[in-house]
RNA sequence: GGGCGAUUAGCUCAGUUGGCUAGAGCAGUUCGUUUACACCGAAAAGGUCAGGGGUUCAAGUCCCUUAUCGCCCACCA
């Protein structure tokens, strides 16, 4: 053979991504329909749903390339091979990233109309999406495209609901008046992993409430406070009866307030006494509950004082707050204040507003049985979790179930088919259905579900649950995602699985951590020490910005990565670039179609390759990628270049036999398509390049060549 | 309060079921421009694998313990 000119420069990725990764496109072998061959065994991995509101971060890359890496390994062992890609809506943080785009225009959602609104995220989201997508290709991910699915398509959407139709009819879901988080700001309500602690110090306030000294960080919710709880043990309290009565001189007048003694008063705390406020404390509420207590609402939606305020109406609680004090010290109420109390404030995850708790009706997934047959399938072996740490975290939660809070009041999501009339009296009647019922006066619940109400049925709605085709692939093999999903995700898809088809969604669960910066520190915007998976592709190329993310990387365990570990992985690009060289140069006179006697000292290299060789596939398989692909570049640049490959020189002139520069030839060519198969589920832009050019009779692309 | 994890070369980290003469990248030392590659090669240097104890023929790897650091969950009127 000849050596191809484009050997003599440096490798330079990209002169050459792009164009290969159309050919691989084009050619429909990411769709399994089309791959060649005998292929009875399925190998499917669903890509967890970018959000379809922003760029790829380091994050995505990691997450791609460790999916791809399996996706080809399996594809090139005659599987029957499926990379599923999708977006999703991510209900409210898209409103929340739309609503700073209105914000800057000066609008705002409020006053919108809900279809307008929808429509105008709708686009804007859209737009985001293809970016998303051409991102995803850079990466160089085999993924099918012609089964990309957004969860906001309408049959996703019409299936969803269906689901939450069955699981009404089924008992499975409730709604109610709860205890919920509310974020004021951006009027919806969030689950409980949508929220987050922040330790804060904050004046903690000591109030004269008739006979007792109540403490409190809240004095803005304190106006209707009609009940005092104390420890039953409290012995500062012995001498007050349970339920007995008091007259209380209190911010806006005299009330009567009644003693409660129960467990939850904690004595340790300030002077053990505390007066609630139920529907502003989710704990107060349950005790409401369990004493049927009047609960009343103190603060509106948007976080103002009610008329219950007296005075105060209609004012903020930050400014209030203040001022209720100084009423209070005014009226000789307070006792003292301590400046130096540190707690935890509750905020929304997403947007560091703090949550108030609020009461509403709501739809709730009752989550006791749903838990139980997720642990039991875990006990039976159904699947199971690769980074085995994860899973006593995941059972500790899963024997705890808190039921979830399924409704958000936002546009931006599946609208809940539920229908509801509401009497003169305010009662109401529901009916849960895709259309409208029969008569007048119904109107559809205006929110939409939890954005893991839908993603936790990812994989059945992108398989085609209940008849679709694809169902074959069910369930999947890995699911292979963040650890920060170990709650919100993983036990919703599993959850649903059980509950909708009697069988897992996946077998295997693998936890790759987070990428950091080279310092360790988490990436974020505000740091400024984001690193786009994009730039790095384009800077260093796709292959070694893949290597970059997988070498050193094991399952479960946070990853730093700095330039200078991509700049080496470019640097074993170009590596591999000059070994073709060499190789191709060498075989200028070689038949690679006729039969060569492989001499007995080129026999153990070829031995030695093929030991590597399995090696790394059974690291790929049983998950230890980063070892593998360690192996590769251990294998390419220190066996094989560096003593194989200088081993052949003086043989390959012309100072030796005929017979033993064939032999030489033979290995360095049978070794170098090893190399280049090894290589590819890691490297697949350079090796499919190279292998252009490799000397074989009935080549295929190398992606679907045999990986033996 | 409950749980998980980390501690290995100057720095950032690998090291699967115990078999190690403990590796990689970057930084740094010496030599080399020998036609695959200077995006390179050769050679050397650097580590009582956090401390202590134990199990074993054998421990970076398993057990106990101490110290320091990190993360997650719960709760805080």
């Amino acid at each position: 053979m000849q050596l191809p000119d484009k050997y003599l420069s440096p490798y330079n990725s990209s002169d050459y991504e792009d164009s290969l990764y159309k050919t691989w496109e084009d050619s429909g072998f990411f769709n399994p329909d089309n791959l060649p061959g005998e292929r009875d065994e399925t190998y499917c991995i669903i890509m967890p749903p970018p959000n379809a509101n922003g760029r790829l971060h380091a994050g995505h890359g990691t997450d791609m390339t460790l999916k791809d890496i399996m996706t080809r390994y399996h594809r090139m062992t005659g599987k029957k091979t499926l990379f599923l890609p999708g977006s999703d809506h991510a209900g409210f943080e898209t409103q929340g990233v739309f609503e700073k785009k209105l914000q800057k225009e000066g609008r705002s959602r409020f006053g919108m109309d809900r279809q307008d609104l929808y429509n105008e995220i709708y686009d804007f989201v859209m737009e985001n999406k293809h970016i998303t997508e051409s991102d995803l290709k850079k990466l160089g991910i085999s993924c099918d495209w012609s089964r990309n699915t957004f969860t906001l398509q309408p049959d996703v959407v019409s299936r969803v609901q269906d689901t939450f139709i069955k699981m009404f009819n089924d008992g499975m879901v409730y709604r109610g008046k709860r205890s919920i988080h509310w974020n004021p700001k951006f009027q919806t309500s969030l689950s409980d992993i949508e929220t987050k602690f922040e330790q804060r110090k904050d004046p903690f306030y000591y109030f004269q409430y008739g006979p007792f000294v109540i403490g409190t960080s809240r004095p803005e919710t304190k106006f209707a406070d009609k009940y005092i709880v104390v420890h039953p043990d409290d012995a500062r309290y012995a001498e007050y009866d349970h339920m007995q009565e008091f007259e209380v001189e209190w911010i806006n007048g005299p009330i009567k307030a009644t003693l409660i003694k129960d467990e939850v008063a904690d004595m340790e705390l300030g002077t053990g006494a505390m007066t609630i406020t139920p529907w502003h404390s989710q704990v107060d509420f349950e005790l409401a509950q369990k004493y049927d207590l009047p609960v009343e609402q103190i603060i509106d939606w948007d976080g103002k004082l009610l008329p219950i305020a007296g005075e105060f109406a209609g004012t903020k609680i930050h400014i209030a707050r203040p001022e209720i004090v100084k009423k209070l010290e005014e009226k000789g109420l307070a006792v003292k204040i301590d400046e130096e109390y540190e707690h935890a404030v509750r905020l929304c995850e997403r947007t560091g507003v703090v949550v108030e708790p609020q009461i509403k009706d709501q739809w709730y997934v009752k989550m006791d049985k749903l838990a139980a047959m997720t642990l039991e399938s875990l006990d039976k072996g159904e699947y199971s979790f690769v980074t085995k740490q994860y899973e006593k975290t995941f059972r500790h939660w899963m024997e705890h179930p808190q039921d979830w809070n399924i409704s958000r009041q936002i546009v931006w999501g599946i609208q809940i088919p539920a229908w509801i009339k509401a009497d003169v009296e305010g009662n109401e009647e529901i009916i849960v259905s895709r259309e409208k019922p029969e008569g007048e006066g119904w109107t559809q619940d205006p929110d939409t579900f939890d954005t893991w109400f839908s993603s936790g049925q990812w994989p059945l709605m992108t398989l085609g649950y209940p008849d679709g085709n694809d169902m074959e692939y069910y369930p999947t093999n890995v699911m292979e995602t963040g650890a920060d999903l170990v709650f919100k995700w993983v036990p919703r898809m599993i959850m649903f699985g059980l509950y909708l088809t009697g069988e897992v969604p996946f077998r295997d669960i693998y936890f790759h951590g987070m990428v950091l910066d080279k310092k360790g520190v988490k990436m974020s915007k505000s740091k400024g020490n984001v690193m786009s998976p994009i730039e790095l592709a384009q800077d260093f190329g796709t292959d070694a910005m893949r290597m970059a993310f997988v070498v050193a990387n094991p399952p479960g365990s946070d990853m730093p990565l700095s330039e200078d570990k991509v700049r080496a992985y470019k640097k074993f690009a170009n590596k591999l670039w000059n070994i073709a060289r060499f190789v191709y140069t060498s075989l200028e006179d070689f038949d690679h179609t006729a039969a060569v006697a492989i001499s007995e000292e080129d026999q153990k290299h070829i031995d030695a390759f093929n030991t590597t060789r399995d090696e790394i596939a059974s690291d790929i398989e049983q998950y230890r990628p980063h070892l593998a692909a360690e192996k590769v570049y251990h294998y390419v640049w220190t066996t094989f270049a560096n003593e194989v490959l200088e081993s052949t020189k003086s043989a390959l002139s012309d100072e030796t036999t005929p017979e033993d520069k064939a032999s030489k030839q033979a290995m360095l060519h049978s070794i170098l398509e090893g190399i280049l198969k090894i290589a590819h589920p890691f490297m697949p832009f350079i090796t499919e390049e190279i292998w252009k050019d490799y000397p074989k009779e009935n080549k295929t692309l190398l992606m679907i060549e045999n990986w033996k």
